[in-house]
DNA sequence: TTAATTTGACCTTT
DNA sequence: AAAGGTCAAATTAA
């Protein structure tokens, strides 16, 4: 495989994450029935160990050159004069990425619902890889001057798999934001064929997606990888939520190790609510996130700062391990 | 007829 | 210069 974009640094904890997805996997398994006392207790034991690699590996690079960047770029660091270079513009918004599987057998070509309502205004041929890159903005773009747009890059090593990169945050309004929530999803594992362009969106602005694996991912800025840490886990809903008007990523810093994966936590108490669903089938994900400075200073201003009290800021959220998720020779797989 | 997609040209970034 | 990203006219779908 060809790691595009993709550093030792990042192929080592894709291993370690995904090592710890596939015990904890092996863990819900043993668990149901139970297994011996002594499995559980190694299984687990692994799952730590892995984990714990990870953060020390999140801790000791890419995360601490992110602590240190510099507040406020996105409302300070732009000249007048520059206001204009949408290059600029662009590294004030937010992007990170999410991996998405198709599960069972699939239609390849089917846009994946993430409850919004996009418009494709590009294709191309990306160097490297078998797929071509799929380039969308909000549909609402010209209506209402939402500026979110995504990529979607089909993975080369496992078809069922799409790389969907978001930038920018939807400033449109709800009627075009389908939550998604795969709470009920967990016993069922629906085909994907079924997958409509586009979901009605019932009355709690909840909608059903199962097929959805979330992971987050970062772009490098200037060279330096920056990744957030977020961690997944078992036997939550698959639902990740976000509240507010910024991205999940976000509220998953300095939150590694949050204890709050409560099954429902699906609280559509804002209109602006925008739901991430995790597969059900694959159990699980994990993150990380790269940003620019300037996101780091939405971050760091953003709904974590102004809502102390909660355990992590405007955000609720559960996440599942993922075990299906490929990445290329993960061979230290066992 | 309107809206979405396709696709080659054009622009930006590296 | 090459690759990635966006635009917009032509085409297709609703």
């Amino acid at each position: 495989m060809e790691m595009v974009g993709m550093d030792w640094e990042q192929g080592s904890l894709l291993n370690e994450l995904t090592q710890g997805k596939d015990l904890a996997k092996e863990l819900q398994i043993h668990l149901n029935p139970p297994a011996s006392t002594e499995t559980r207790l190694f299984l687990v034991e692994k799952i730590l160990c892995s984990y714990e690699k990870a953060l020390s590996m999140l801790n000791s690079g890419a995360l601490s050159g992110m602590l240190e960047a510099q507040p406020s770029a996105a409302n300070s660091t732009l000249d007048s004069s520059d206001l204009k270079d949408i290059s600029k513009k662009r590294k004030i918004m937010s992007t990170w990425t999410k991996r998405v599987r198709v599960c069972s057998g699939s239609s390849p070509d089917v846009p994946l619902d993430d409850g919004y309502s996009w418009r494709k205004y590009g294709q191309k041929v990306i160097l490297g890889t078998n797929h071509p890159r799929g380039y969308y903005r909000c549909t609402h773009r010209h209506s209402q001057g939402c500026v979110a747009t995504k990529q979607v890059q089909r993975s080369d090593e496992d078809p069922t798999l799409f790389e969907v990169t978001y930038r920018g945050r939807h400033t449109c309004m709800r009627s075009s934001r389908l939550a998604a929530t795969a709470a009920a999803a967990v016993a069922t594992a629906p085909a994907v064929e079924e997958y409509p362009k586009e979901k009605p969106e019932l009355p709690e602005g909840v909608v059903l997606n199962f097929e959805t694996e979330l992971q987050v991912k970062a772009e490098s800025l200037d060279s330096k990888e920056e990744i957030f840490p977020s961690f997944a886990f078992p036997y939550a809903s698959a639902v990740l939520e976000e509240v507010g008007n910024d991205i999940f990523p976000e509220s998953m810093v300095d939150n590694n190790l949050m204890g709050s994966f409560s099954p429902a936590f699906i609280s559509p108490a804002t209109s602006e609510s925008n739901y991430f669903s995790v597969s059900p089938c694959d159990l699980g994900s994990f993150g990380r996130r790269q940003s620019s400075e300037s996101d780091l200073a939405e971050i760091i201003s953003g709904p974590l700062a102004s809502v102390p009290n909660s355990p992590i800021g405007d955000f609720d959220f559960t996440v599942l391990l993922d075990t299906s998720f490929s990445f290329g020779n993960l061979d230290c797989l066992s």
